[in-house]
DNA sequence: TACATATGATCAT
DNA sequence: TGATCCTATGTAA
């Protein structure tokens, strides 16, 4: 269940794994068995996350194009291959690793001109260093939407989900109901920086948790759970008033009325960005 | 064993 | 807005 931060720590895994290798693929499931033999024991060139798509690039200009949706995941096992789960969609293995993966709803095979339209339809990507966050203040400027289902859209911000979206409007004291337009630009300024952190930290850390271990108490710790502002959780991580949950685009939206106030904050009383 | 749930996105209505 | 695709996990029965 990815957001943007996981493809970009797939890509750089398999960079680092692949890139410039003959690998073996597979597909124990058999579902993508052709293809497979296609690609089998090709050199692979190089990763590419942009937003939640993760792109692959074969020799002989061969592209493949996956995207996880809500369930897709890929696993890594160093070391000689194991028996693969029957649900392994695409094995690739070199022989020091082995990456699978598992139920994407998008593996495909794509021509350059599909890749640059996949692209094209993406909005600034927050891990890219190119990316331009005056593009993204834009979009958010000729939004009527409210800001938290603009987060979502992937044609204003791409590789935002629904962890993000909850804990960058909160850490930015941003109520998820505002129009988009409403933004002022130092708000939009503010979210981006504050989407863009929790983002790199995902990375770095392998894991899409916004709370920074070394903030958390010994118990929670201990308990090694992934920890959130508000994201799923009861009450507020900062002032301990109920969270409020609402459907908002199909997602669950969490909130804290208290941080996140209708009327924006003066900058001194927002909570500090990570 | 069954069911609910989840970090996504598309397509039909 | 609802149905649909895709999988694993935790809890209830």
């Amino acid at each position: 269940m990815p957001e943007g931060n996981t493809l970009h720590r797939l890509a750089r895994e398999h960079n680092r794994d692949l890139s410039g290798r003959s690998v073996r693929v597979s597909s124990p499931h058999g579902y993508f068995a052709v293809p497979a033999r296609r690609l089998d024991g090709r050199i692979f060139g190089r990763a590419e996350a942009r937003g939640k798509h993760l792109f692959h690039h074969w020799q002989g200009d061969l592209i493949v194009h996956v995207h996880l949706g809500m369930f897709g995941w890929f696993y890594r096992h160093p070391g000689p291959p194991t028996e693969p789960r029957p649900t392994v969609r695409m094995r690739l293995t070199t022989p020091e690793v082995t990456h699978d993966l598992i139920g994407p709803p998008t593996w495909e095979l794509v021509t350059p001109e599909k890749h640059g339209q996949i692209l094209e339809r993406l909005g600034p990507d927050p891990l890219d260093p190119r990316a331009d966050p005056e593009q993204f203040r834009q979009a958010l400027a000729s939004t009527d939407a409210p800001i938290a289902h603009a987060l979502l859209d992937q044609r204003i911000v791409s590789g935002v989900g629904n962890i993000y979206r909850a804990e960058a409007l909160y850490l930015a004291g941003i109520h998820p109901l505002r129009k988009a337009s409403s933004l002022t630009e130092t708000e939009g300024e503010l979210l981006w920086q504050t989407t863009r952190a929790l983002m790199r930290r995902g990375v770095r850390q392998s894991s899409t948790a916004t709370v920074a271990p070394e903030d958390l108490g010994q118990e929670e710790r201990r308990a090694g759970d992934e920890a959130f502002y508000v994201y799923r959780r009861e009450r507020c991580r900062r002032c301990g008033r109920k969270v409020r949950r609402f459907p908002l685009s199909g997602r669950t939206m969490y909130a804290c009325a208290g941080c996140q106030p209708r009327r924006a904050l003066r900058p001194s009383l927002r909570a500090t960005p990570p």
